[in-house]
DNA sequence: ATTAGAAATACAATCGATTGTATTTCTAAT
DNA sequence: ATTAGAAATACAATCGATTGTATTTCTAAT
């Protein structure tokens, strides 16, 4: 285990008394090498059990074949979808992915990006925290790392490219199931609204409302983190509302909880009141009644923000131009939106 | 973004007409530079924007302050609250981590060791894939690069440590609980039996009922790889046995399947079958009737893995003795397992 | 047998840091 | 003012690969 007997070029060189630029430009499988001598030095180097140093060959071409990403949170079903995504597309390419978690917190994601430039991966994918408000942290590895592409949290940020899907479509769609299903006073629950998404899916409720002549009322609007907590929270606060016949919540998790405590509180869903939700979260089809939702092509969004970022790191800094990508999403109607 | 305008310490040395040793010294805070330079120095540094690499510093001092973690698959609820507690413990620590998905295949467990090898890790934690019934593949890393910690799943190999859960234990509280709540039939939904993990459950299983003197029939006991619809198949072929009133899942996502299965039967759960699953996982507290399972200490269990791991690579080579922690786990009790 | 041109191999510099040793500079005691 | 010893800094080698250029070896045509 003592590094000590670490076998470099230079080890099988001198077992065959040839030149480590030879056995280099062997194991890369140059040309200029012959069959012969390819053949010699590859099994030379597995007799000797050689294994190639990355950090020595990366240092020296200045190139990682690795892209860094950087995730709000892991655990999240509709995250770790998308980095499935993300490594399938890498793989195929060739390409190393290092995950990291930001846990929505900007002082680890500032953190992240200065360990991603350190360790020079050669481009990075980006979902930025709740926090971040600025992004003057992306300014070092711009200049000397390689490209960003922001996925599913869009930012405008120099030359950055965007893909995400389309919020505020999904917000829209999801905010007029209700009202053709009948309800006239909905809630919205909404996220931090610094946040460029969450501005876009609150776009999407107002205006659903507005094409059918319903007034907006800031009070039926309850911003919020949207865990599970604060689903139960703000499903509390608007049980004290005037009137209330449905709601629509921006992701699935908070709608859940809402669910969860207006069960407790003997309140019928979707009769009383209807809910849909954001997400297709794996719960949303198991929970009764099972919920409505507006499901996210995550997997191909991973994959195509991989292969977008991939282009770019490969045509270099010249002639990449910015691009926004906005994938299509699909409103899944259950139990929990239709009224009886 | 081109590479050509990376600062180095030998800029900040010109600039400061001083040696890059000394500057160097001065950015890892040695004592042998004098305050003042060294504050000239961090001072030019900052407004060169220079940005240490990684690559060239882990070269020469011959280690990353890294470890890999090689993970099953990440979307999983119950690995990615490990990957979170092993984050968590070497974040403290100052090292970085590096998460990589086997999808439960053997090739790609095989490719990720050479990679992870070739970025020489400080050392690695292993969770085997299904797949992998050799363990040959990590011969190479054990010799040149460092320790491997297997977590949650154990293996038996060289002196690599183990940590994990008692998996015995839990399903021998499992299936003791459905005896005691009267079930006499009891079908046991197994895991791959190359599998450590899964001989240990069964063990816990057949030992349950040979305490209560239930004798075990074979065709009670079914494999699979635990997926929700494996789960609904296994729940098929279950109504065909003879007699059936309890059935313990080695894993909830199997046991969920099973219940869709059996609702969509009328079969009634707990009444005509009583169900146990294993992992808490989120949807088991939300299903109806709720499931009954088996929490692990799954974050935890991250942490004492990470800083298991960080201890033996400070160690180094000399010292290293091999050690197994089990960690207890705890009967959930919920609907699905209570006979009315 | 000679030789031009191609093929194969060797030489040497380099990527950006670190670190043991040598040298210079400073401090304080005489 | 001198000087011993400590403090600060410089020198030079090194980590393990890659790559442009120089040299050697081979091939095939005369």
């Amino acid at each position: 285990m003592k590094k000590n007997d670490q076998i470099t070029i230079h080890d099988i060189a001198r077992a065959l008394e040839i030149d480590s630029s030879t056995v280099s430009r062997a194991l890369n499988n140059s040309s200029r090498v012959s069959e012969k001598t390819k053949k010699r030095i590859l099994e030379k180097a597995h007799a000797l059990g050689y294994q190639r140093n990355s950090l020595a060959s990366n240092l020296r071409t200045n190139k990682t074949n690795t892209i860094g990403v950087i995730v709000p949170r892991i655990s999240r079903n509709f995250f770790s979808n998308i980095i499935s995504g993300i490594e399938d597309a890498a793989y195929q390419e060739g390409y190393n992915v290092v995950i990291c978690q930001s846990l929505e917190s900007f002082d680890r994601e500032k953190k992240i990006m200065e360990t991603l430039l350190a360790n020079r991966v050669d481009g990075i994918l980006l979902s930025t925290s709740m926090e971040t408000l600025s992004l003057d942290h992306l300014k070092p590895y711009l200049t000397h790392g390689g490209p960003i592409v922001f996925y599913d949290r869009p930012c405008d940020f120099e030359n950055c490219s965007s893909i995400t899907i389309n919020d505020y479509k999904g917000s829209f769609k999801a905010t007029e199931h209700l009202i053709l299903n009948g309800c006239k006073d909905i809630v919205y629950f909404s996220g931090p609204e610094t946040v460029a998404l969450y501005q876009n899916r609150k776009k999407g409720y107002v205006d659903a409302l507005a094409k059918h002549n319903i007034t907006y009322r800031s009070d039926y609007c309850m911003s919020s983190n949207l865990s599970e907590n604060e689903g139960i929270r703000l499903a509390e606060q608007m049980l004290k509302l005037p009137q209330v016949d449905g709601l629509f919540s921006s992701n699935d998790t908070a709608a859940i909880g809402a669910m969860k405590y207006l069960k407790n509180q003997g309140v019928s869903v979707p009769n009383d009141i209807a809910v849909v939700g954001f997400n297709n979260h794996p719960i949303s089809s198991v929970i009764e009644p099972s919920l409505t939702t507006i499901n996210q092509p995550d997997f191909i969004m991973g994959q195509l923000a991989s292969s977008m970022l991939i282009r770019q790191i490969k045509q270099g800094d010249i002639g990449v131009s910015k691009e926004t990508e906005i994938l299509d999403v699909e409103l899944i109607i259950r139990n929990s939106s239709q009224k009886l």
